[in-house]
DNA sequence: TAGACATTCAACCATTTGGTTGACGATCCC
DNA sequence: GGGATCGTCAACCAAATGGTTGAATGTCTA
């Protein structure tokens, strides 16, 4: 079930790839509307999105003719998380971090 | 300066390479000894050096006619950072969550 | 000085990657 | 039904990738 971090990282080392992703962050898309920007051909993005769906990376879903796609963190959220087992650039307590949402939980207004 | 997402997460792709960083997490290590556990030849394990020195990931410093090679995170940082920029599985305020660290050190007896 | 050791270079090979174009299968709508 | 639209498939191509082997370079040591 787990996406691999092979096929995780190979998608994310591609610009065009993480230009979809940036994309996604503001709204889901169709493919359609994904390529637009781009100046490649229509096949082309079409692979492109089969990679980042294979790595886990977003989810693909057909209504009529449309296929919409949506970004899908867990993959990139698998990935940050080995990332942060190296530790040596982010020594974050969780303890004190879970504490640190409670307060901001309890004294946040609104 | 900045490594190229680009080939940080090319070099992240592979999983020789990323056993290295393993590897060298534990200690800065000789071209040699970084080769012992693999299978392929020395030849190979140079050129996966070589790609994780272009992407900044780690550093090579030749003493006498060893090369010792040290784990640099920054550039692990930076793509990191540019994941969380997804915000959306990692919504952290680091500003508050340091006032908090701070005050929790004031507070916090031994 | 002559080996032995540590590492890279150079040439080569098979496979993968990112792109193209053109045909094709669905689906919507007039 | 028939035409436009959405998206993928198939075949192809050039360049990059990960590996090999053998020779070359530089450095330590007996």
């Amino acid at each position: 079930m787990a996406h691999s971090l092979d096929t995780i990282f190979a998608a994310l080392a591609d610009p065009t790839r993480r230009a979809i992703l940036s994309m996604l962050l503001e709204d889901d898309m169709a493919v359609t509307d994904v390529a637009e920007p781009f100046e490649i051909s229509l096949a082309a993005i079409s692979k492109h999105l089969m990679i980042l769906t294979r790595a886990g990376l977003i989810a693909q879903e057909k209504r009529g003719r449309v296929k919409w796609c949506k970004l899908e963190p867990d993959a990139m959220r698998n990935a940050s998380v080995w990332m942060q087992g190296f530790g040596q650039f982010e020594p974050v307590n969780l303890d004190a971090f879970e504490r640190f949402l409670e307060t901001e939980l309890d004294s946040t207004p609104e």
